[in-house]
DNA sequence: AAGGTGATTAGGAAAAATTCCCGACGTGCT
DNA sequence: AGCACGTCGGGAATTTTTCCTAATCACCTT
């Protein structure tokens, strides 16, 4: 019972990467790599001209671009399945990357033949395999974490405000009104019980949300 | 040539340091550790009814009450000398303490027993024997660093902010008015370039200037 | 299909923080 | 005495933050 071939998208912006990813999508030959992007204005280009099933990226920074990136893949794409595979081993991560629209969020300790795994129970409409991390941790820690109930914007200011980025370079980079972020970070003060940003970063380096 | 015998405070939060000190302090007969207090306030008072020539003291903490209070024994006991013997290996730090007008400043990487050799220097009058540290890089880095312009004061309180101290935290602390600190504060930002807390934070972490 | 829920967006107004400008005071030096 | 300099803080303008409110949209339920 071969069904028909599914056609995937890779997002990196290491090439490297994207190679890595490729030798162990094509061990089934019932996945077909037919498109590679570096960036994400790479991808949105080249999703207009050719669909594909799948977008396998990575979240390389776990609240700048990438959850922006998945955003408005998720809107300007509402079809497309979208498996986040990256390095970051954090349970929030997982949770927002999912309610964003995630189909699946893999992390890199995971098995690499996993990849070929999940494309395909995403296709064939399966609950997500998200890291054990990210279901386990959701239930337990939920409401018990200040972070994990942060909406997903929210989420997503928070960590781009602990990498000190300013009120304007966040608008200007989620194209929103200055007034709108700044509503988001007296929220996300008020429930992550910061006082400043410097409390914030503390926050973010102690539950290990940030890269560095 | 005997001369007459130097009496010695010790102020040190640690018992055991205070004992330490002693050791080295007592196998010099001409010096007399007559007093040991484990807070500044303890020290203000023991000074006030007991006189001694020259006070040993950690700078627990390079900014908050290590300043603070070296300020306040200035102020109080103009004609005590003050040794500083601290582990902080920056050469901010030293200036800093001997720009608030202590007569030495050592730290732990140095032989003990120049603790008894800078007492008896300092009560000679001679030029404090500081550091190599802060000599060298008095000279060197002045006016590159750009926390190397700041004010004494400035420097303090730079370094309160960069611990995440509120403005109402420091003035009281410093017993200061929050205009004043508030201006400080823009002082400070301007000086660093720093356009937030956080920015200060990462500043002081750079130069190790926060024990952390 | 209608209605409810919740996320996202943003404006207006008030409150708070920051900045800039200015002057006062004391200390120390010439 | 006069000057330089560090320290301290007021006044006013500006910016940031906060609080409240509301519109829009997607999604879910019945």
């Amino acid at each position: 019972m071969n069904g028909p071939s599914i056609s995937v998208m890779l997002l990196d912006d290491h090439a490297v990467v994207r190679a890595g990813y490729k030798r162990f999508i094509e061990l089934d030959p019932l996945l077909q790599v037919i498109a590679e992007a570096s960036t994400d204005e790479e991808a949105y280009t080249l999703l207009d001209s050719n669909p594909v099933d799948v977008v396998i990226m990575d979240l390389s920074m776990p609240g700048q671009d990438g959850f922006e990136t998945l955003r408005r893949l998720r809107n300007r794409f509402p079809r497309q399945k979208i498996v986040i595979f990256t390095i970051h081993e954090n349970s929030a991560t997982a949770n927002q990357v999912v309610k964003l629209g995630a189909s699946c969020y893999l992390t890199k300790s995971m098995e690499p033949d996993l990849i070929v795994q999940a494309v395909h129970e995403v296709m064939a409409g399966c609950i997500p395999i998200t890291n054990p991390l990210a279901e386990d941790l959701n239930d337990r820690n939920k409401k018990q974490l200040p972070h994990m109930q942060l909406l997903p914007r929210e989420f997503e200011i928070f960590i781009c405000l602990a990498k000190n980025e300013s009120i304007k370079q966040i608008s200007d980079k989620l194209q929103l009104s200055e007034k709108t972020t700044a509503n988001y970070q007296t929220a996300i003060r008020k429930k992550l019980n910061a006082k400043s940003t410097l409390q914030m970063y503390q926050y973010a380096i102690k539950h290990r949300l940030l890269i560095s």
